[in-house]
DNA sequence: CGCCAGGTTAGAG
DNA sequence: CTCTAACATGGC
């Protein structure tokens, strides 16, 4: 199976995001292609990507589904790489501008690489609150090692992220032992049962504002200012959300500014207002500068 | 040992 | 709306 990219796309640069820890247990970077397991229809697919020209290569080690699900795959490849954006304005903005000029020649059709499952990506963020990342995909390997479905081929573990069904009945004694904290146990609780009634869902998301989205996922305990737009940007994929508290955010944009202390919220904002509509990719090519 | 980490909540001003 | 303490633990 093939995918046709547009001219402003680099798998290597989106490779380079996937390969920032040696703990990620939901893809595997070898060499210039990832391995990636998904679940359709209770059963587990494992698809390799790689890049030849300007085509996206998709393999499938185990065995080849059906039409209908390599659709899907390919919607879901699309989503993952945000292959249909268009990023020529993004470019034009960022040539001018004097934090991104440099950032955005030297990692030139670097994207987003999102999450197109909304609870791994709430709940992602709420295992990221607070604490560093390197302790943070401690966190995410123990608990997807411990209640993530498994495959194992040809002597290697691939795995899908854990299931709000299996998550929202587990106790707090369950997520302390793997080291989550009591906030986070609790709101990783909360979160997996609002998935599992129905409270939310990406279907009921899908085509809100995002002033609306936003309204609604902050309404579930745990999820802050910070992770219902990490999520937006990262599941929704809205060109104009982003995590404006973020910690790395803050660090990028203080050397940027030459400051000696952390920016305050309201120059962050400030800084930002220059951004408009493309404020997800512009902090995401500061992040890169990290 | 100390500071900080891809924050959120509840409460106060 | 903004500011602050408490939460909790590892990384460096």
């Amino acid at each position: 199976m093939e995918i046709s990219l547009p001219p402003e796309f680099s798998f290597k640069e989106c490779l380079h995001f996937l390969e920032r820890s040696p703990r990620e247990l939901l893809h595997k970077v070898e060499g210039d292609a990832v391995y990636k397991l998904v679940n359709y229809e209770s059963e587990k697919i494992l698809f390799k990507v790689s890049s030849s020209d300007s085509r996206l290569i998709v393999d499938f080690p185990i065995a080849v589904p059906n039409d209908e699900i390599k659709q899907k795959i390919e919607r879901y490849i699309i989503e993952w790489f945000d292959i249909d954006k268009d990023l020529k304005p993004f470019y034009e903005m960022a040539t001018k501008d004097p934090f991104l000029s440099h950032l955005a020649q030297q990692h030139y059709g670097y994207r987003i690489v999102g999450m197109p499952d909304l609870y791994e990506s709430l709940v992602w963020a709420v295992i990221g609150q607070q604490i560093n990342l390197s302790f943070a995909y401690t966190l995410k390997q123990q608990f997807v090692r411990e209640y993530g479905k498994k495959l194992v081929f040809k002597d290697k573990e691939y795995f899908l992220f854990p299931e709000p069904g299996i998550v929202a009945y587990l106790s707090m004694e369950d997520l302390l032992k793997i080291q989550f904290s009591r906030q986070k146990a609790r709101y990783t609780i909360g979160i997996s049962k609002a998935f599992l009634d129905g409270t939310i869902s990406k279907e009921k998301l899908k085509g809100l504002s995002l002033i609306d989205a936003k309204e609604k996922l902050m309404k579930i305990k745990g999820i802050g200012n910070w992770t219902a737009n990490y999520a937006l940007m990262k599941t929704f994929r809205h060109p104009d959300a982003f995590p404006l508290e973020d910690a790395a955010l803050s660090n990028a944009l203080r050397v940027f500014l030459q400051l000696d202390r952390k920016p305050t919220l309201n120059e962050i904002r400030e800084v930002f207002v220059r951004y408009k509509d493309w404020e997800a990719y512009a902090t995401l090519y500061l992040w890169r500068s990290l």
